[in-house]
DNA sequence: TGCTTATGAATGATTATGATTGATTTTGGA
DNA sequence: TCCAAAATCAATCATAATCATTCATAAGCA
C-alpha cells in the first residue's frame, strides 16, 4: 500500500468514525505500528487531525474535548507554579494582555486587587477573569472550538485598538535557533500582534518545552523574557545569551 | 475507548442530563471508578464541568441560562416556542446576528444544519453554537458581568466588518410610540448597530414585554418585525398600523 | 553503483488504567 | 443534636498499553 493511500484511507476512516485507533489501523492496513505511527505524525502535522493517547481525532470536530485534559496532574501543578510567578509582575494598575492558554488560565487567581485591565483572546479566560471582578475586554473574531481561542483578522483587528503595559504569552517550544513556536499560524499571528503593541513581553512555558520546536515562529528568543519552571545548565548556558530567563524557585 | 471518546461521552451525557453520578458513568463505559474519576478531574480543570459529590454537574448553567431559574418554566416554555418560530425564518446558508440575551439563546438548537455564519456579542452563545458545529464569530468587547454581553466601541466597531442577511434582537419592552427599548444604552447601540447591517430585522420578545417601556431607546417599531407570543386584540389594533407582527401559532 | 526514502523491529521512557488503602463526606436513625 | 454505617473520595502502587527514538533493512531512483 502506497503511503498516500494509506493516508487517504486513514482519512476517510477518521471522517467516518470520528477517532480511530492505532491497533485499528494496523489491522486494517497491515502496515507496522511503526508505519502508522508515522503516517499520523505527518497528518497531524498538515493539520488534518490530531493525535491523542492511542489514536487520532479529527481536528475541531471534538467541540466538547477541552485541549487542557490531555495534560497531567503533575504538569498542572508547575503550571500553577509558573502562573503565580508570572504573576509577580504585574504591576497595580497595569493593562495587561493575556494570552489563551492553560498556563496564563491559572495565573487568574493572582491577579486579582490589583486595578487591573486585562484584554484575552481566550474565551475560558474571560469567565475566569469576571468571577475575579477584573475588568476584562474580549478581541472577540473567529473562535477555534478546540482551545476556546479567538483567532483571524478580526482579532488581530481588535488588538490594535490597545496598548499594554505587559503580555503573557503561552508558548509550545522555545529554541535558540528557531525561537518561540505554537502548532497553529493564526495564533501565532495573534500572538506576534499582542507582543508588538507591549512594553514588555513573558513567554510562559514548563520545562517539557527546552529546545522543542512547534510549526509556527511566534518571534525570537531575545524578544521576550521566559519563564520556566526549571531548565539545566547546558540550556541555560544557550538561552542566557539569547534571552532573560526567569526561573521559578523551588 | 479512547480517553477523548470518553471525556467527550461524559459531555454529551452532561448536556442532556445537566448531572452524572459516577456509576452511572463506570457501567456506561465500562471504564473503572478509577478512571472516570479522573476524567472528572481533567474536565474539571477544564472548566467543562463541577465536579460535586458523587458525580458532576455542568458549569455556570446558572451564567449560561440565569432565566431559567429566576424565571417560571412558564415564560421559558414561551421563550423556546419563540425561539424555534423565530428560527424558521432562517434560510440555509444566511449570515445571521444573535443577540445576546436567554431567547435569541433559545434558537441556536434550530439552527443547526442550516450551514450558516453566525455572529453574536453573548458569551453564554458562543459555546452553545459551536456545540451544534456552527462557525461563530464573537464581536468581542467590554464584558457586562451579569448578563455576558459584550459592549461598547470595540463592539460596535467590531460589527460593522460583517452584513448580516437577518438578526434578532431580544428587547425588554415594545411600545407604539417609543418603539423597543431594554434598560442598558450600551445594548441599545449595540442592537442598533446591528439592525443597521442587517438586511431584515427581527425583535424578539414574550408578551409580558407589550406596551412596556424600558430606559433606553433601540429603535422605531416600523424598522423590524416583531415576533411574540400572544398578543390582545387592541394592542394589535395599535401596533398592525407601525410594524409587521408576527404572533406563534399555538 | 550510490543515494534517498520508506519501512519494520527493538529499546527504554512515558502514559493510562485498575485495584487497594485509609481518609473524608453524607446519610439515617437514636 | 450526635453517632455510626455506608458511600464516596484522594492517594498510591503495579501493570499493561502506548509512545518516541534508534537502528538496520528493503525499496525506489538517478
Amino acid at each position: 500500500m502506497l503511503t498516500n493511500e494509506r493516508h487517504l484511507f486513514i482519512m476517510q476512516l477518521l471522517e467516518e468514525k470520528q477517532t480511530v485507533k492505532i491497533q485499528e489501523l494496523v489491522e486494517s492496513t497491515g502496515a507496522s505500528e511503526s508505519t502508522i505511527r508515522r503516517d499520523l505524525v505527518d497528518l497531524e502535522h498538515a493539520g488534518k487531525l490530531e493525535r491523542v493517547f492511542g489514536g487520532a481525532t479529527l481536528t475541531g470536530k471534538n467541540l466538547l474535548e477541552p485541549s487542557i485534559s490531555d495534560k497531567s496532574t503533575q504538569l498542572l501543578d508547575e503550571k500553577i507554579k509558573i502562573a503565580k510567578f508570572a504573576a509577580s509582575f504585574v504591576q497595580q494598575g497595569d493593562s495587561v494582555y493575556l494570552d489563551a492558554g492553560t498556563t496564563t488560565f491559572q495565573m487568574i487567581p493572582f491577579l486579582k486587587d490589583k486595578d487591573l485591565v486585562v484584554v484575552t483572546n481566550g474565551l475560558t479566560l474571560v469567565e475566569a477573569l469576571n468571577n475575579q471582578g477584573i475588568t476584562t475586554y474580549l478581541t472577540g473574531g473567529l473562535m477555534k472550538p478546540r482551545t476556546g481561542a479567538f483567532v483571524g483578522s478580526q482579532t488581530i483587528q481588535a488588538l490594535q485598538n490597545y496598548r499594554f503595559d505587559i503580555c503573557f504569552l503561552g508558548i509550545n517550544g522555545f529554541h535558540p535557533e528557531y525561537g518561540y513556536t505554537t502548532p497553529d499560524p493564526e495564533e501565532a499571528a495573534v500572538k506576534q500582534m499582542a507582543s508588538s503593541l507591549s512594553r514588555k513581553t513573558y513567554a510562559l512555558a514548563d520545562h517539557s518545552k527546552i529546545n522543542k520546536i512547534s510549526f509556527a515562529k511566534i518571534m525570537d528568543l531575545e524578544r521576550a523574557t521566559l519563564i520556566v519552571d526549571e531548565i539545566s545548565k547546558d540550556a541555560n548556558a544557550v538561552l542566557e545569551k539569547k534571552t532573560i530567563v526567569k526561573v521559578v524557585k523551588p
